[in-house]
DNA sequence: AGGTTAAGCGCG
DNA sequence: AAAGCGCGCTTAACCT
């Protein structure tokens, strides 16, 4: 077994040394505006929120905003952090944001804060100025599980998730004549958990090309597919997150924000109608406890000495680990073997393309106009074809000018 | 002054 | 927050 990875990871190397030298596009003139933008909007909100608190202090300072909150505001303490402190972390702010006003206007300094400080000010500063791109470094044996990692800058954290996020990517953009087309791997690591678990129902949910939220919301509330509504779809995906961390009722509950007994209630349910899921997570575990590792279907193994702790917590600390690196592990095996198929179609296909970064489950290409089509194609057939799982993998691939459009 | 840890949060 | 896995970066707080 061992023998199949050093045929993926030694390869690998001369690949990624290929795209990090490649480097992604970054127009800095569009972070910088947005720096100068997201600075007006913080001045704002501060002065907003030192009124609301009645006092001018730091923002930043997590010290500082504890005294006001819990001790001038006498807000309820909800956690505290590992230190003891009370906790001002996002989600605590959001259960409070629903009683006070002030929550969430921190809430709305931090959010903006991060993408300021950390993308808009912070990458313009990181473009090689031959090059006139950003040139990170991957790593190869960083992470637990396979992935790779990336760094100075981490281009694997790039915002999306907001809108304010989304104009932070849309400062990657494509050169003259060019265009990004970004490949992503859909529901690689469920797909990866029906082919390891073999559970005939989920396998069945992927070979039909459903919508596999949707397909396990119809089996957990039992209602038609067609008849799933938003809310409940919204909850049989955090089921099926939830499934591939380890998650448990307790988990589940604060996730959805329902009562404990109902999140167990939605759990139990999941694993009647997927009973090879449930089988996996059990066998997940001992296989764990017998052999003092797991491994991923290529045979990449993570060893997890406190599978067998006395100190409960740590065990099932290493018990969520075992469920969950075959899945993500695996997903990382197959990325990589795509990227050193596709970077040999590259070399001698002659089009003019380029792979320029790699984001765990997506691949992301600048592409010379006439040759986006034939890209696009190929990298699809290359990455759906990596490996041969009892389960399809489906990729979708996007085009655009800029790394958002692109998806 | 400089290094390390804690808290928080961006992504898959 | 974490009884939800894997990362890296920033600021403040803490320490030598």
């Amino acid at each position: 077994m061992q023998n199949v990875l050093e045929e993926v990871e030694i390869p690998l190397i001369s690949v990624l040394a290929l795209v990090e030298r490649n480097g992604a596009l970054v127009s800095g003139e569009m972070l910088t505006r947005q720096s100068v933008e997201l600075g007006e909007r913080l001045e704002e909100l501060r002065t907003s929120v030192w009124s609301m608190a009645g006092q001018e202090f730091n923002l930043d300072s997590t010290k500082q905003l504890q005294e006001v909150l819990y001790e001038k505001q006498g807000l309820p303490i909800l956690k505290k952090t590992p230190g003891g402190k009370p906790s001002t972390a996002e989600a605590v702010l959001v259960d409070l944001a629903r009683d006070y006003d002030l929550p969430g206007a921190i809430l709305e300094y931090r959010g903006l804060s991060k993408l300021k400080s950390t993308y808009t000010d912070k990458l313009p500063l990181q473009i090689n100025s031959e090059s006139g791109r950003v040139h990170t470094s991957y790593h190869q044996a960083v992470t637990a599980t396979g992935r790779l990692s990336s760094s100075n800058p981490n281009l694997q954290n790039i915002p999306i998730k907001t809108d304010q996020g989304r104009r932070i990517r849309q400062a990657f953009i494509a050169g003259k004549g060019k265009k990004i087309v970004a490949a992503d791997y859909s529901q690689i690591e469920l797909r990866i958990m029906a082919h390891l678990s073999k559970d005939e129902q989920l396998l069945r949910a992927f070979d039909e090309g459903i919508d596999v939220h949707r397909a396990t919301a119809s089996e957990v509330f039992g209602t038609t597919p067609e008849g799933v509504s938003e809310a409940d779809r919204r909850s049989a995906k955090a089921i099926n997150f939830g499934l591939i961390y380890g998650m448990q009722a307790f988990g589940l509950a604060r996730q959805l924000g329902v009562s404990r007994a109902v999140a167990q209630n939605y759990i139990d349910l999941y694993f009647e109608r997927y009973p090879g899921v449930a089988n996996y997570m059990n066998d997940s575990r001992l296989v764990a406890k017998e052999k003092g590792y797991v491994e991923t279907v290529y045979g990449r193994r993570l060893y997890l000495p406190e599978i067998s702790a006395k100190h409960a917590q740590r065990r099932q600390a290493a018990e969520r680990t075992a469920i969950n690196a075959p899945m993500q592990g695996t997903a990382a095996d197959v990325i990589k073997i795509a990227m050193s198929n596709v970077q040999a179609w590259l070399t001698k296909s002659k089009v003019d393309a380029k792979m320029v970064m790699q984001v765990h489950d997506e691949l992301v290409f600048e592409v010379a106009d006439p040759d986006v089509e034939q890209l696009s194609i190929e990298v699809k057939k290359l990455m759906e074809s990596a490996v041969n799982l009892d389960v399809l993998l489906e990729v979708e691939v996007g085009v655009g000018n800029n790394w958002d459009e692109a998806h």
